[in-house]
RNA sequence: GCGCCCGUAGCUCAGUUGGAUAGAGCAGCGGCCUUCUAAGCCGUCGGUCGCAGGUUCGAAUCCUGCCGGGCGUGCCA
């Protein structure tokens, strides 16, 4: 709908152009907006208030100029100029009952399919598998999976890529410490099931026992010479890890799976490529030992240029190095015409680097859409970086165990007439959509504050009001026996309440455009808590099943039935499953 | 030092590449359950958008300076 509107715009601009109304050489954005007062209509327009001083025209006359340019059509019910020059649309209700009525037999939901779909490659999650997953990895990986989702739904080609941390020096001492618990007999395979235990002690011995440190560090460079012993310790360490990682990935409900594993390793044989290329495209230069490329972009103090380290004066690579290799992969081998790094903010600069530099060494010619998703860190109430009770870092694991014991004392209090079964698988959606949500209706840019009663609140704009939502007309279709593809009948706008839901389950399809264009699922969630809100406000003030008009009745559970696909399809988008009950 | 980000109601947050009277939720106050799930709905209170200038028909948004906070800044990732 706004796309179809901003096309008729875009001809009544191009018709005044033709008549030489405007500047040929105008240049201009088309911005439609949903004003937030309704008395605004459907739709606003400035154009006319951008294209008044280029055009020297008064601006309420170029409003009326482009009113009467635009072409016939069935789709708008009026176009009034407001205000200084505001051009305000309301949409022919038969058109937006039209569109309603696609969506519903659509499985969709009106989504369009890509015209030109993409191949996109995003980079999401990507832990350190010397260590568990933290809390630190929660939001590249939960907000990574989001915007994944979002563009398959689109019908992009989207290709997960998770750069799992599994090489370099620390690999060394977690190596040292499993030789010495197989010679002493023990089980490595039991010693590793709790990570971070085994790392602490490993650390541990690393910095206070005497020798440890060497062995580790001679461990390291048998591991890269392709030792035998080393290579098969290694291997059993990792696959235990991302054991740990697809435990927690499944609890998340993150799509990701093994396929998508692209390990820092794997480029290991590229890395001497990309620094003999960097050397042939007389990029690099060596200074102080060590092999840099200076990119006049990039100054640092004293206006000296900063360099990109991509070969320690030991010989050995750094990740900037393997970014780049990575870089290479993903436009020269998988073909992506877009790559998404969904990593910490704190890495911005490493990032603009990194791009910039791929740009010029060609591994990324001008049309390959290169993003860094940046993200925000997780504070506690105190302000400072999240942590648990005991001052370490927060495992993920342990993070959603208590999200699903507080879900379960909460249900428990509430006085439930659900089995304890039931009451269980509750708790654990709750639970984890309740973590999940928090942190995805966030400003991704920004920190956020994690508290454990806001989000689990039930209140307000939480993953338990929109499930709370889902089941209440999950419940009315129960009642009246019918699934939600069974209604028959036309969808009537009778009352302001029926008429304010169908206008915002009209918005879906848009709302999905700007989540996939900007990486931006909070667009989503703030979406679903407005529906979610005028759905309460309808429900409230309607009577559906009560209604004694049968077509009247039929329409509200037509409403209803795109209410709950919208909602399921929309949670099902941030990983979130629905609940039939709760 | 230089660079990036942030500062919006008591609290947690929105504010869509400048747009109409700055919006939600929580907390507070007042209503609504013999009818579809009250984990809900309706109403109300609450803001010099850090401060000061500037650009503009129009600034929370852009520019400059200042105050306050966070992060980054050559051999970790």
């Amino acid at each position: 709908m706004k796309q179809q509107i901003e096309a008729l715009l875009q001809s009544a601009v191009a018709d005044l152009i033709a008549q030489g109304t405007l500047p040929e050489d105008i240049s201009f954005r088309i911005q439609l907006d949903r004003p937030r007062d309704k008395s605004h209509g459907d739709f606003a327009s400035n154009l006319a208030m951008m294209l008044a001083k280029p055009a020297k025209q008064n601006p309420r006359a170029l409003a009326e100029a482009i009113i009467a340019a635009i072409p016939d059509n069935d789709l708008l019910a009026s176009a009034e100029i407001a205000g200084p020059g505001f051009i305000n649309f309301s949409v022919d209700r038969t058109h937006l009952i039209a569109q309603l009525e696609q969506a519903y037999t659509d499985a969709r939901l009106g989504v369009p399919q890509a015209e030109q779909p993409q191949t996109v490659v995003i980079d999401y999650s990507s832990p350190n598998l010397a260590k568990e997953m933290h809390v630190g990895h929660l939001r590249s990986t939960i907000i990574g999976d989001a915007v994944a989702r979002t563009l398959q739904l689109q019908g992009h080609r989207v290709i997960p890529q998770n750069h799992v941390g599994d090489w370099g020096t620390q690999f060394g001492m977690l190596l040292a410490h499993m030789e010495d618990i197989q010679k002493e007999g023990a089980s490595t395979a039991l010693e590793l099931s709790d990570l971070e235990t085994f790392y602490k002690a490993a650390k541990k011995r690393f910095d206070d026992e005497a020798g440890f440190a060497d062995r580790a560090r001679s461990l390291v460079v048998k591991l890269q010479s392709g030792d035998a012993h080393c290579q098969q310790l290694w291997t059993q360490f990792i696959e235990t890890s991302l054991a740990h990682c697809q435990e927690v990935y499944d609890r998340l409900g993150v799509q990701l799976t093994r396929d998508d594993v692209m390990a820092e390793s794997a480029y290991n044989d590229d890395l001497p490529k990309v620094i003999d290329d960097l050397r042939a495209k007389a990029l690099l230069v060596e200074d102080q030992g060590a092999q840099c490329v200076f990119l006049e972009e990039f100054k640092g103090k004293e206006d000296e240029p900063l360099p990109i380290i991509v070969q320690k004066k030991d010989g050995g690579y750094l990740y900037a190095t393997s970014d780049l290799a990575a870089v290479r992969y993903r436009t020269g081998t998988l073909n992506a015409d877009r790559v998404i790094y969904v990593v910490d903010a704190r890495q911005s600069l490493h990032f603009q680097q990194i791009f910039t530099l791929s740009r010029k060494a060609g591994y990324a010619r001008d049309h390959v859409r290169l993003e860094h998703l940046g993200f925000g860190m997780v504070l506690g109430k105190d302000g400072r970086p999240y942590k648990s009770r005991d001052g370490g870092v927060t495992k993920l694991a342990d993070l959603l165990n208590e999200a699903e014991r507080r879900a379960g004392e909460l249900i428990a209090g509430k006085g439930t007439d659900l089995s304890a079964e039931e009451q269980a698988r509750v708790a654990q959606v709750v639970g984890i959509s309740s973590v999940k949500y928090a942190d995805l209706s966030k400003n991704r840019t920004s920190d956020y504050v994690f508290d454990w009663d806001t989000m689990l609140s039930f209140e307000g704009n939480t993953a338990p009001y929109l499930l709370y939502a889902y089941t209440r007309v999950n419940s009315l279709f129960q009642k009246a026996g019918l699934a939600l593809a069974d209604v028959t009948g036309e969808i009537r706008l009778h009352s302001d309440q029926d008429e304010a839901l169908a206008s915002k389950l009209a918005q879906f399809p848009e709302v999905i455009a700007s989540v996939g264009n900007k990486g931006m699922p909070h667009f989503l969630c703030a979406y679903m808590f407005e529906l979610a809100g005028a759905f309460s406000s309808f429900y409230e003030a309607c009577p559906i099943l009560n209604s004694d008009d049968e077509a009247l009745k039929n329409s509200r559970l037509k409403l209803a039935a795109l209410t709950a696909r919208t909602l399921q399809q929309g949670l099902a988008l941030l990983g979130i499953d629905t609940l039939e009950k709760m």
